[in-house]
DNA sequence: ATGACTCTTCATAAGAGA
């Protein structure tokens, strides 16, 4: 079974590209993030004609996850119970199913803006309430992971130069105490192999030749519990998607179980 | 040597991304 976790920046956007990957990856389930989409302009029937059953939690403007299925679509949860509010309402940032074997959450974690932002404070409640809601499932014996785009680099490795981020979010230790209490919970970082260079990246800067000089970041994160953990056969990151005109500033990360 | 981001929208500038 291939899973994979892939920020699109615009499905409108990215559609034509998504559903030539979807096609040449033979993925069955792609959590999606940030879908710049309101429900209702969702692409549901390019794919569900690929063969994928859609479950979405979008507005509109900004933000919007999906989980995208072959394997089946059940047991949806949108949103995160009881997650917080940011500017007198929750964001579409998080959406559960269960996926035949797997259950799986597809999640956007706010970004934070500058540090002692209000959207910083937010994203770490924000991870707070990830922790709390996936905590059950996390202990349990069936394969479950969450995948998604973190906003956060777990360690200094995780980004091309840890001295260009000094006084920036991603990097600091809240948010990686944040995302290290997620893991105490029961899960572990599935780490992908790089097709190229060192070190796996998931996503680099539109801006200055970023993806040409490599400075990128690892923050698409695949956090999975024991049985999925076990189940892993590969994992990788898919960097010839972020080539090109028409590419998404993420590349898929994609992982292979057997389940 | 050059030129140096992309997406969306109560759009033609501004906010957000990271």
């Amino acid at each position: 079974m291939r899973i994979a976790t892939w920020n699109v920046n615009s499905i409108t956007a990215r559609l034509p590209r998504l559903l030539a990957w979807l096609e040449s990856s033979g993925t069955d389930v792609l959590c999606v993030q940030e879908t710049k989409c309101a429900e209702s302009a969702f692409p549901y029937e390019p794919l569900r004609e690929l063969g994928y059953e859609a479950a979405v939690n979008a507005t509109g403007r900004w933000n919007g996850v999906a989980l995208l299925s072959k394997a089946g679509l059940t047991d949806i949860t949108v949103g995160l119970p009881g997650g917080p509010d940011y500017d007198g309402g929750q964001e579409p940032r998080a959406i559960g199913a269960t996926c035949g074997p797997v259950r799986l959450w597809s999640v956007y974690v706010p970004n934070g803006r500058e540090i002692g932002h209000p959207h910083y404070d937010y994203k770490l409640r924000w991870l707070e309430a990830l922790r709390t809601t996936v905590a059950q499932d996390a202990a349990g014996e069936r394969p479950f992971a969450v995948l998604g785009d973190f906003n956060v680099a777990p360690t200094d490795e995780d980004v091309w130069d840890r001295a260009a981020f000094d006084g920036l979010t991603h990097v600091t230790d809240l948010e990686r105490e944040a995302l290290a209490a997620l893991r105490d919970s029961g899960l572990s970082d599935v780490m992908p192999r790089p097709l190229k260079y060192d070190r796996p990246f998931t996503y680099w800067d539109y801006r200055e030749l970023g993806f040409p000089k490599n400075r990128g970041m690892r923050i698409d994160l695949v956090y999975g519990n024991e049985p999925f953990a076990k189940s892993v056969d590969d994992a990788y990151v898919d960097r010839e998607e972020r080539k090109g005109k028409g590419a998404s500033d993420h590349a898929p990360v994609v992982v292979d179980l057997e389940v």
